[in-house]
DNA sequence: ACCTGAACACCGTTCAAGT
DNA sequence: ACCTGAACACCGTTCAAGT
Protein backbone atom coordinates (compact mmCIF):
# COMPACT_ATOMS: atom_id res chain seq x y z
CA UNK A 1 0.00 0.00 0.00
CA UNK A 2 1.75 3.52 -1.34
CA UNK A 3 2.04 5.83 1.27
CA UNK A 4 1.04 9.28 0.83
CA UNK A 5 3.07 12.24 0.74
CA UNK A 6 3.27 14.15 3.51
CA UNK A 7 5.33 16.91 1.94
CA UNK A 8 5.72 18.41 -1.65
CA UNK A 9 7.95 19.77 -3.49
CA UNK A 10 6.52 23.62 -3.63
CA UNK A 11 6.21 22.98 0.27
CA UNK A 12 9.88 22.40 0.46
CA UNK A 13 10.92 25.64 -1.49
CA UNK A 14 8.37 27.49 0.39
CA UNK A 15 10.39 26.08 3.79
CA UNK A 16 13.66 26.49 2.08
CA UNK A 17 12.47 30.34 1.21
CA UNK A 18 11.45 31.00 4.95
CA UNK A 19 14.49 29.59 6.06
CA UNK A 20 17.18 30.97 3.76
CA UNK A 21 15.41 34.63 5.07
CA UNK A 22 15.75 33.86 8.86
CA UNK A 23 18.72 31.79 9.38
CA UNK A 24 20.78 32.21 5.94
CA UNK A 25 22.27 30.21 3.42
CA UNK A 26 24.25 28.57 5.80
CA UNK A 27 20.71 27.59 8.06
CA UNK A 28 19.74 26.39 4.76
CA UNK A 29 20.12 22.85 5.85
CA UNK A 30 18.58 19.60 4.84
CA UNK A 31 17.38 18.82 8.44
CA UNK A 32 16.50 22.32 8.55
CA UNK A 33 14.13 22.29 5.52
CA UNK A 34 12.88 18.73 6.74
CA UNK A 35 11.98 19.79 10.62
CA UNK A 36 9.87 22.59 8.55
CA UNK A 37 7.92 19.82 6.53
CA UNK A 38 7.50 17.43 8.98
CA UNK A 39 9.70 14.74 7.55
CA UNK A 40 12.68 13.24 8.14
CA UNK A 41 16.08 14.55 5.65
CA UNK A 42 15.60 11.57 3.43
CA UNK A 43 12.41 11.94 2.62
CA UNK A 44 13.51 15.34 0.82
CA UNK A 45 15.71 13.01 -1.74
CA UNK A 46 12.23 11.78 -3.07
CA UNK A 47 11.18 15.31 -4.06
CA UNK A 48 14.64 16.93 -4.70
CA UNK A 49 17.85 15.65 -6.56
CA UNK A 50 20.22 17.08 -4.14
CA UNK A 51 21.18 20.46 -1.79
CA UNK A 52 22.22 21.97 -4.56
CA UNK A 53 19.15 22.02 -6.45
CA UNK A 54 17.20 22.89 -3.61
CA UNK A 55 19.17 25.97 -3.10
CA UNK A 56 18.69 26.78 -6.71
CA UNK A 57 14.95 26.33 -6.69
CA UNK A 58 14.99 28.71 -3.49
CA UNK A 59 16.78 31.39 -5.64
CA UNK A 60 14.47 30.71 -8.30
CA UNK A 61 11.94 31.89 -6.01
CA UNK A 62 13.81 34.54 -4.78
CA UNK A 63 14.35 36.36 -8.57
CA UNK A 64 10.40 36.01 -9.03
CA UNK A 65 9.78 37.83 -6.23
CA UNK A 66 11.94 40.34 -6.98
CA UNK A 67 11.11 40.28 -10.59
CA UNK A 68 7.30 41.02 -9.20
CA UNK A 69 8.69 43.52 -6.62
CA UNK A 70 9.74 45.53 -10.01
CA UNK A 71 6.30 45.06 -11.36
CA UNK A 72 4.79 46.92 -8.91
CA UNK A 73 7.45 49.51 -8.66
CA UNK A 74 7.98 51.09 -12.41
CA UNK A 75 4.69 53.38 -12.52
CA UNK A 76 5.74 56.67 -12.14
CA UNK A 77 4.88 57.41 -16.05
CA UNK A 78 8.10 59.19 -16.51
CA UNK A 79 11.00 56.71 -17.19
CA UNK A 80 13.73 58.51 -15.54
CA UNK A 81 11.54 58.45 -12.53
CA UNK A 82 10.56 54.81 -13.35
CA UNK A 83 14.51 53.52 -13.22
CA UNK A 84 14.69 55.31 -10.23
CA UNK A 85 11.93 53.77 -8.39
CA UNK A 86 13.08 50.36 -9.90
CA UNK A 87 16.45 51.09 -8.02
CA UNK A 88 14.83 51.82 -4.77
CA UNK A 89 12.42 48.72 -4.97
CA UNK A 90 15.78 46.39 -5.61
CA UNK A 91 17.49 48.57 -2.58
CA UNK A 92 14.05 47.98 -0.46
CA UNK A 93 14.21 44.13 -0.97
CA UNK A 94 17.80 43.79 -0.50
CA UNK A 95 17.57 45.34 3.00
CA UNK A 96 14.19 43.82 4.06
CA UNK A 97 15.98 40.40 2.49
CA UNK A 98 19.85 40.44 2.87
CA UNK A 99 20.19 36.79 2.57
CA UNK A 100 17.26 36.00 -0.10
CA UNK A 101 19.21 38.87 -2.06
CA UNK A 102 22.62 37.82 -1.79
CA UNK A 103 21.44 34.56 -3.55
CA UNK A 104 21.28 36.75 -6.85
CA UNK A 105 24.11 36.21 -8.84
CA UNK A 106 25.70 33.61 -6.62
CA UNK A 107 28.29 31.32 -8.90
CA UNK A 108 25.90 28.19 -8.39
CA UNK A 109 27.09 24.71 -8.89
CA UNK A 110 27.86 25.85 -12.82
CA UNK A 111 25.75 22.35 -14.37
CA UNK A 112 22.11 24.04 -14.52
CA UNK A 113 22.04 27.91 -14.38
CA UNK A 114 18.31 29.32 -13.35
CA UNK A 115 15.06 29.00 -15.20
CA UNK A 116 15.18 31.16 -18.16
CA UNK A 117 11.50 32.44 -18.21
CA UNK A 118 11.80 33.21 -14.47
CA UNK A 119 14.61 35.65 -15.39
CA UNK A 120 13.27 36.79 -18.27
CA UNK A 121 9.93 37.52 -16.63
CA UNK A 122 12.21 39.86 -14.02
CA UNK A 123 14.09 41.59 -16.37
CA UNK A 124 11.53 42.59 -18.39
CA UNK A 125 10.13 45.53 -16.20
CA UNK A 126 13.96 46.94 -16.32
CA UNK A 127 14.06 46.11 -19.84
CA UNK A 128 10.86 47.84 -20.83
CA UNK A 129 11.87 51.07 -18.80
CA UNK A 130 15.31 51.20 -20.39
CA UNK A 131 13.59 50.73 -23.76
CA UNK A 132 11.70 53.92 -22.97
CA UNK A 133 15.38 55.39 -22.15
CA UNK A 134 17.57 54.29 -24.63
CA UNK A 135 15.68 53.03 -27.38
CA UNK A 136 14.82 49.62 -28.40
CA UNK A 137 18.20 49.10 -29.88
CA UNK A 138 20.24 49.79 -26.59
CA UNK A 139 17.60 48.53 -24.25
CA UNK A 140 19.37 45.82 -23.41
CA UNK A 141 22.92 46.92 -22.97
CA UNK A 142 21.59 50.08 -20.82
CA UNK A 143 19.47 47.16 -18.69
CA UNK A 144 22.42 45.14 -18.24
CA UNK A 145 23.95 48.47 -16.92
CA UNK A 146 21.60 49.67 -14.18
CA UNK A 147 21.48 45.72 -13.00
CA UNK A 148 24.87 45.39 -12.88
CA UNK A 149 25.09 48.55 -11.14
CA UNK A 150 21.92 48.10 -8.32
CA UNK A 151 23.65 44.41 -8.21
CA UNK A 152 26.75 45.37 -7.17
CA UNK A 153 26.26 48.71 -5.00
CA UNK A 154 23.21 46.54 -2.69
CA UNK A 155 25.97 43.70 -2.34
CA UNK A 156 28.79 45.90 -1.29
CA UNK A 157 26.34 47.54 0.97
CA UNK A 158 25.26 45.08 2.88
CA UNK A 159 28.26 43.35 2.81
CA UNK A 160 29.89 46.47 4.57
CA UNK A 161 31.98 47.35 1.53
CA UNK A 162 31.50 50.74 1.86
CA UNK A 163 33.97 52.24 4.55
CA UNK A 164 35.74 55.19 3.05
CA UNK A 165 32.79 57.82 4.85
CA UNK A 166 30.45 59.45 3.29
CA UNK A 167 27.11 58.42 3.71
CA UNK A 168 25.94 55.60 1.51
CA UNK A 169 22.66 56.63 0.50
CA UNK A 170 24.46 59.76 -1.23
CA UNK A 171 26.06 57.59 -3.79
CA UNK A 172 22.87 55.19 -4.64
CA UNK A 173 21.21 58.61 -5.43
CA UNK A 174 24.70 60.16 -7.41
CA UNK A 175 24.66 56.78 -9.60
CA UNK A 176 20.78 56.16 -10.20
CA UNK A 177 20.74 60.37 -11.62
CA UNK A 178 23.65 59.69 -13.25
CA UNK A 179 22.79 56.08 -14.89
CA UNK A 180 19.04 57.66 -15.64
CA UNK A 181 20.82 61.02 -17.32
CA UNK A 182 23.11 59.59 -19.39
CA UNK A 183 21.21 56.21 -20.39
CA UNK A 184 18.52 58.93 -21.32
CA UNK A 185 21.08 60.94 -23.25
CA UNK A 186 22.83 57.96 -25.14
CA UNK A 187 18.87 56.93 -26.53
CA UNK A 188 18.82 56.14 -30.37
CA UNK A 189 15.27 57.47 -29.96
CA UNK A 190 16.11 60.93 -29.78
CA UNK A 191 19.27 61.45 -31.55
CA UNK A 192 20.67 59.86 -34.18
CA UNK A 193 23.97 61.20 -33.99
CA UNK A 194 25.30 58.96 -30.85
CA UNK A 195 28.17 60.32 -28.79
CA UNK A 196 29.75 57.22 -28.15
CA UNK A 197 33.37 57.50 -28.85
CA UNK B 1 60.84 21.31 25.40
CA UNK B 2 59.41 23.71 23.11
CA UNK B 3 57.87 22.12 19.77
CA UNK B 4 59.25 24.58 16.96
CA UNK B 5 56.45 25.75 14.72
CA UNK B 6 55.70 23.48 11.56
CA UNK B 7 53.79 26.29 9.56
CA UNK B 8 53.30 30.02 10.07
CA UNK B 9 50.12 32.27 9.88
CA UNK B 10 51.85 34.16 6.57
CA UNK B 11 52.58 29.93 4.52
CA UNK B 12 48.89 29.02 6.11
CA UNK B 13 47.09 32.07 3.97
CA UNK B 14 49.12 31.28 1.26
CA UNK B 15 47.94 27.79 1.11
CA UNK B 16 44.21 28.97 1.76
CA UNK B 17 44.80 31.35 -1.20
CA UNK B 18 45.96 28.92 -3.88
CA UNK B 19 43.31 26.38 -2.63
CA UNK B 20 40.66 29.27 -3.25
CA UNK B 21 41.92 29.47 -6.97
CA UNK B 22 41.79 26.13 -7.67
CA UNK B 23 38.84 24.52 -5.83
CA UNK B 24 36.55 27.16 -4.71
CA UNK B 25 35.53 27.98 -1.52
CA UNK B 26 33.72 24.88 -0.85
CA UNK B 27 37.00 22.93 -1.48
CA UNK B 28 38.97 25.54 1.38
CA UNK B 29 38.59 23.21 4.24
CA UNK B 30 40.88 23.16 7.44
CA UNK B 31 41.84 20.04 6.56
CA UNK B 32 42.81 20.81 3.55
CA UNK B 33 44.84 23.78 4.30
CA UNK B 34 46.20 21.36 7.09
CA UNK B 35 47.84 18.73 4.20
CA UNK B 36 48.99 21.87 2.15
CA UNK B 37 50.85 23.14 5.00
CA UNK B 38 52.55 19.63 6.45
CA UNK B 39 50.65 19.81 9.88
CA UNK B 40 47.48 18.11 11.23
CA UNK B 41 44.11 20.18 11.18
CA UNK B 42 44.21 20.90 14.90
CA UNK B 43 47.23 22.44 14.76
CA UNK B 44 45.87 25.41 12.22
CA UNK B 45 43.77 26.81 15.37
CA UNK B 46 47.30 27.60 17.13
CA UNK B 47 47.51 30.40 14.03
CA UNK B 48 43.80 31.51 13.53
CA UNK B 49 40.55 31.29 15.73
CA UNK B 50 38.06 29.56 13.19
CA UNK B 51 37.65 28.66 9.37
CA UNK B 52 35.53 32.17 8.75
CA UNK B 53 38.70 33.89 10.18
CA UNK B 54 41.09 32.10 7.72
CA UNK B 55 38.33 33.09 4.43
CA UNK B 56 38.44 36.55 5.93
CA UNK B 57 42.57 36.54 5.74
CA UNK B 58 42.21 35.20 2.24
CA UNK B 59 39.82 37.88 0.93
CA UNK B 60 41.91 40.40 2.31
CA UNK B 61 44.96 38.76 0.10
CA UNK B 62 42.51 38.82 -3.16
CA UNK B 63 41.56 42.51 -2.21
CA UNK B 64 45.22 43.41 -2.14
CA UNK B 65 46.02 41.60 -5.11
CA UNK B 66 43.33 43.09 -7.58
CA UNK B 67 44.93 46.73 -5.64
CA UNK B 68 48.28 46.42 -6.80
CA UNK B 69 46.66 45.16 -10.58
CA UNK B 70 44.38 48.16 -10.21
CA UNK B 71 47.38 50.17 -9.72
CA UNK B 72 49.23 49.18 -12.70
CA UNK B 73 46.50 49.71 -14.74
CA UNK B 74 45.75 53.04 -14.62
CA UNK B 75 48.56 54.24 -16.67
CA UNK B 76 46.82 56.02 -19.54
CA UNK B 77 47.44 59.28 -19.16
CA UNK B 78 43.98 60.51 -20.11
CA UNK B 79 41.67 59.90 -17.23
CA UNK B 80 38.90 58.52 -19.39
CA UNK B 81 41.25 55.52 -21.08
CA UNK B 82 42.59 55.25 -17.12
CA UNK B 83 39.00 54.11 -16.04
CA UNK B 84 38.47 51.85 -18.82
CA UNK B 85 41.66 50.57 -17.89
CA UNK B 86 40.87 50.19 -14.83
CA UNK B 87 37.26 48.03 -15.49
CA UNK B 88 39.37 46.03 -17.78
CA UNK B 89 42.30 44.96 -15.25
CA UNK B 90 39.16 43.84 -12.99
CA UNK B 91 37.99 41.92 -15.85
CA UNK B 92 40.48 40.24 -16.61
CA UNK B 93 41.28 39.28 -12.66
CA UNK B 94 37.78 38.07 -12.37
CA UNK B 95 38.14 35.84 -15.59
CA UNK B 96 41.34 34.61 -14.27
CA UNK B 97 40.58 33.66 -10.94
CA UNK B 98 36.73 33.60 -10.96
CA UNK B 99 37.10 31.89 -7.57
CA UNK B 100 38.85 34.62 -5.84
CA UNK B 101 37.08 37.28 -7.19
CA UNK B 102 33.91 35.76 -6.04
CA UNK B 103 35.03 35.93 -2.51
CA UNK B 104 35.37 39.79 -2.84
CA UNK B 105 31.96 41.85 -1.37
CA UNK B 106 30.96 38.28 -0.02
CA UNK B 107 28.71 38.87 3.34
CA UNK B 108 31.33 37.33 5.43
CA UNK B 109 30.21 36.97 9.32
CA UNK B 110 29.32 39.97 9.91
CA UNK B 111 31.70 40.13 12.91
CA UNK B 112 34.58 42.52 11.34
CA UNK B 113 34.51 43.47 8.08
CA UNK B 114 38.21 43.21 6.30
CA UNK B 115 41.28 45.22 7.01
CA UNK B 116 40.25 48.89 6.40
CA UNK B 117 43.93 49.70 5.29
CA UNK B 118 43.67 47.02 2.51
CA UNK B 119 40.47 48.26 1.37
CA UNK B 120 41.61 51.74 1.00
CA UNK B 121 45.03 51.23 -0.71
CA UNK B 122 42.42 48.87 -3.02
CA UNK B 123 40.37 51.64 -3.94
CA UNK B 124 43.36 54.03 -4.25
CA UNK B 125 43.58 54.12 -8.12
CA UNK B 126 39.81 54.47 -8.77
CA UNK B 127 39.62 56.95 -6.52
CA UNK B 128 42.48 58.72 -8.30
CA UNK B 129 40.97 58.84 -11.72
CA UNK B 130 37.36 59.25 -10.56
CA UNK B 131 38.83 62.56 -9.16
CA UNK B 132 40.94 63.42 -12.26
CA UNK B 133 37.34 63.07 -14.07
CA UNK B 134 34.77 64.26 -11.59
CA UNK B 135 36.58 66.61 -9.48
CA UNK B 136 37.57 65.84 -5.73
CA UNK B 137 34.10 66.59 -4.27
CA UNK B 138 32.56 63.88 -6.64
CA UNK B 139 35.51 61.67 -6.37
CA UNK B 140 33.93 59.44 -3.85
CA UNK B 141 30.24 58.87 -4.81
CA UNK B 142 31.95 58.31 -9.00
CA UNK B 143 34.27 55.85 -7.51
CA UNK B 144 31.74 54.04 -5.62
CA UNK B 145 29.50 54.10 -9.00
CA UNK B 146 31.85 52.70 -11.19
CA UNK B 147 33.23 50.04 -8.70
CA UNK B 148 29.74 49.05 -8.00
CA UNK B 149 28.84 48.62 -11.92
CA UNK B 150 32.46 46.55 -12.30
CA UNK B 151 31.64 44.33 -9.32
CA UNK B 152 28.01 43.86 -10.07
CA UNK B 153 28.75 42.96 -13.71
CA UNK B 154 31.34 40.77 -13.43
CA UNK B 155 29.24 38.88 -10.70
CA UNK B 156 27.07 38.46 -13.24
CA UNK B 157 29.07 37.37 -15.97
CA UNK B 158 30.54 34.84 -14.04
CA UNK B 159 27.34 33.25 -12.49
CA UNK B 160 26.25 33.12 -16.12
CA UNK B 161 23.42 35.85 -15.14
CA UNK B 162 23.22 37.71 -19.21
CA UNK B 163 21.01 34.97 -20.69
CA UNK B 164 18.90 37.16 -22.66
CA UNK B 165 21.37 36.94 -26.14
CA UNK B 166 23.81 39.76 -27.16
CA UNK B 167 27.45 39.84 -26.68
CA UNK B 168 28.26 40.47 -23.02
CA UNK B 169 31.32 42.20 -24.20
CA UNK B 170 29.30 44.31 -26.14
CA UNK B 171 27.23 45.37 -22.78
CA UNK B 172 30.43 46.11 -20.78
CA UNK B 173 32.30 48.78 -23.33
CA UNK B 174 28.96 50.06 -23.50
CA UNK B 175 28.77 50.65 -19.40
CA UNK B 176 32.10 51.53 -19.13
CA UNK B 177 31.93 54.47 -21.97
CA UNK B 178 28.95 55.57 -20.34
CA UNK B 179 30.37 55.97 -16.98
CA UNK B 180 33.11 57.50 -18.16
CA UNK B 181 31.33 60.32 -20.43
CA UNK B 182 28.82 60.68 -17.57
CA UNK B 183 31.30 60.77 -14.71
CA UNK B 184 32.94 63.36 -16.74
CA UNK B 185 30.65 65.43 -17.73
CA UNK B 186 29.30 65.95 -14.03
CA UNK B 187 32.33 66.99 -12.88
CA UNK B 188 32.59 69.85 -10.28
CA UNK B 189 35.82 70.49 -11.58
CA UNK B 190 35.05 71.64 -15.17
CA UNK B 191 31.62 73.59 -14.77
CA UNK B 192 30.16 74.78 -11.74
CA UNK B 193 26.54 74.90 -12.41
CA UNK B 194 26.13 71.09 -11.84
CA UNK B 195 23.51 69.38 -14.19
CA UNK B 196 21.76 67.07 -11.33
CA UNK B 197 18.15 67.54 -10.91
C1' DA C 1 5.14 5.24 -3.53
C1' DC C 2 6.83 7.52 0.01
C1' DC C 3 8.93 7.43 4.67
C1' DT C 4 12.27 5.84 8.11
C1' DG C 5 16.51 4.59 10.94
C1' DA C 6 21.00 3.28 10.36
C1' DA C 7 25.12 3.97 8.24
C1' DC C 8 29.01 6.38 5.65
C1' DA C 9 32.28 9.85 4.61
C1' DC C 10 33.00 14.18 5.58
C1' DC C 11 32.96 18.78 8.07
C1' DG C 12 34.73 22.35 12.04
C1' DT C 13 36.27 22.38 16.52
C1' DT C 14 37.91 20.99 21.33
C1' DC C 15 41.06 18.94 24.36
C1' DA C 16 44.05 16.06 26.92
C1' DA C 17 48.41 14.13 26.11
C1' DG C 18 52.80 14.13 23.90
C1' DT C 19 57.57 16.35 22.92
C1' DA D 1 55.07 26.28 22.57
C1' DC D 2 53.39 23.86 19.14
C1' DC D 3 51.69 19.35 17.37
C1' DT D 4 48.85 15.17 17.60
C1' DG D 5 45.05 11.55 17.87
C1' DA D 6 40.75 10.93 19.64
C1' DA D 7 36.42 12.62 20.26
C1' DC D 8 32.05 15.44 19.53
C1' DA D 9 28.32 17.41 17.11
C1' DC D 10 27.13 18.28 12.87
C1' DC D 11 26.80 17.95 7.65
C1' DG D 12 24.88 15.66 2.87
C1' DT D 13 23.70 11.45 1.06
C1' DT D 14 22.65 6.34 0.37
C1' DC D 15 20.05 2.37 1.16
C1' DA D 16 17.69 -1.51 2.89
C1' DA D 17 13.58 -2.17 5.35
C1' DG D 18 9.06 -0.77 6.64
C1' DT D 19 3.99 0.43 5.44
Amino acid sequence: MPTPAHTSIAEIVAAGRAILATEGLDGLTMNRVAEATGVRAPSLYKHVSNRAQLVRLVATAVIAEVGSELDRAATTGDPAGDLRALASAMREFAQRDPHGFGLLFQPLPAESSLDPAVYAAAAAPVLRVTGELAGPDRALVAARTVTAWASGFLRMELAGGFQLGERVADAFDYGIALLADAIGAHSDRTEHTTPTR
